[in-house]
DNA sequence: TTTATATGCGATAAAATTAGTCGTATATAA
DNA sequence: TTATATACGACTAATTTTATCGCATATAAA
């Protein structure tokens, strides 16, 4: 429990990798994909779903690759976690608007509010730290 | 992703139901299970885990039941998901003596120590939170 | 001492989620 | 024109989580 998704560490690493290089030829998910063993299908589709929420940029075609788009100390990773259209959901029912179908206690329950609080918390927490401070 | 089991949950449900009628005579399991809506075999196991580890006493036969043996200001977050033998590891690689069975990039792993410490804080955070603060 | 009602617990099954793969289309620099 | 890239929906596999089953043991009350 309270683990992050494969997907969100991929991205982490590719991003990273990706910051790293921005200097010379932009990288191919190939290359990351080879380079981090990771997955390339994966990776790819990882990256496609950054490049739509702007925070890559790719080339496609011979020497294509992606490029980072933002700042990596500013760049979060509840933005990542975001831009991969996951989220921090404590229970079925922690978001606004949940009901009966979420949770057949939800009319009297005791626990939903501070469920709520302590997500709050931790999304806080994701929101603090950066792409860089996730990598040393 | 992010998430607190069922497990907890209904342990957490359970642990401030028995704490909220200690007054009265010991709650069965079959009774929480029939008032909380929550699976009885379910439940059953995870009160029976509670017990091993000191956090709820039972008493078995007609008219048994469970009572709670810590201070709910005392039990926190943390010592519940440990009594459930449950832990928040947000990668594979993040408890000490992971080696490359755990992950392939080990090594040259530049992620694994900011997640270590993530980790450490959310560990706190939620040794910081109590049985009654869970609850309202 | 019998009975009804509890907990104890390993094994298994079902469901849900996460991770990974495949096929095909499109883009583009050389 | 070709080689190398990204784009992306559909699908499959693996893993984890959740729930169930069957049987054993304990004990208070009738």
């Amino acid at each position: 429990m309270i683990k992050i998704s494969k997907s969100v560490e991929y991205s982490i690493l590719a991003l990273k990798y990706i910051a790293d290089n921005e200097n010379f030829a932009s990288l191919s998910s190939r290359k990351i994909s080879d380079d981090l063993n990771i997955p390339y299908d994966l990776l790819s589709k990882l990256l496609q779903k950054l490049v739509r929420k702007g925070i890559v940029q790719s080339q496609q075609g011979k020497y294509g690759g992606y490029n980072l788009l933002v700042d990596s100390n500013k760049l979060s990773l509840l933005n990542i976690i975001d831009a991969l259209d996951e989220n921090i959901q404590l229970a079925n029912c922690t978001f606004d608007g949940a009901n009966n179908e979420d949770c057949a206690r939800i009319n009297n329950c005791y626990i939903r509010s501070p469920f709520l609080n302590l997500q709050n918390k931790i999304n806080k927490m994701f929101n603090e730290i950066t792409l860089n401070e996730l990598t040393n």
